[in-house]
DNA sequence: TAATATCCTACTAAACTAATAGGAATTATA
DNA sequence: TATAATTCCTATTAGTTTAGTAGGATATTA
């Protein structure tokens, strides 16, 4: 139950680029610097992210990437889903293979605390973490 | 994030004998075969759930194990506990170590998160999930 | 003393994680 | 038209974790 350094890695890099990619491309090279990721790295993140259609990209020099979606549209789902696959908690919540069915209660029970957490998931969006960037960065100065 | 087999296991086991073992010890040998679990892997399982206070003991010919608290006071988070450790979705809501707090908002988000799956797991209890059990048992009969 | 248990210490194969490496293709600009 | 900056693509690899196996010591009951 921890999250990978993929997960948080590619949070960082989408918060990043909501933060200070307004009009404009944010290269790898930026995100790996100011982030302090390794670059090659956080290349495999972003071909993930890209990939699963949540950034569009912009080769060559002056190149880089940019959001696909709106800020009030991406949530922490979308990130964590694009980067690991879609959250089962237990298996025989997406496939079929169980054949203890009749006993089993703890499929329903998984099943509950998974809905919890994606719910919660869904409910955070990009939009917000950039807004508390901001108040944050705000209250230092 | 899905749940390790040891999770799942142990969970299984402890419901298992919730379920059956009021006022008598339950042997491995039993979890293993009903529950068709390997032996000798959920032997290490209860020794995790055992030594973290969830289970206690008897040796010996008619021995096995027995809940060491009532099932209404046994979390799914008790048993995730018991045999991952406490759950934190990212190491800094545990150890300090991270040297970018000035900038970084996603501590928060991430401990938000946690928050909500902690909750979750609290509130359900064993109690709850033998109820269940014997519910759907009933409506198959 | 025989059978049935837990207890204890190790070992191991397979999968997954977290990178690293090298170069090809594309684009802007000097 | 070079050159630099960038993404894109295909591999490889070291380390860690997971899931399980193995063998025997110790305790208890009958």
């Amino acid at each position: 139950m921890k999250l990978s350094t993929k997960i948080r890695y590619g949070t960082r890099a989408l918060v990043y680029i909501a933060a200070f990619g307004k009009n404009r491309y944010v290269s790898i090279s930026e995100i790996s610097e100011k982030e302090n990721i390794s670059l090659k790295y956080l290349e495999n993140i972003m071909t993930l992210l890209k990939s699963s259609g949540l950034l569009r990209s912009m080769q060559g020099a002056g190149g880089g990437y940019y959001l696909a979606k709106s800020i009030d549209e991406l949530t922490l789902a979308d990130i964590m889903y694009s980067i690991s696959g879609p959250i089962f908690l237990v298996r025989c919540l997406s496939e079929y293979e169980c054949n203890r069915e009749m006993e089993c209660v703890l499929k329903d029970v998984w099943n509950d605390v998974n809905n919890v957490l994606d719910k919660k998931l869904r409910s955070i969006k990009l939009k917000n973490i950039v807004k508390k960037r901001k108040r944050k960065i705000k209250s230092f100065a």
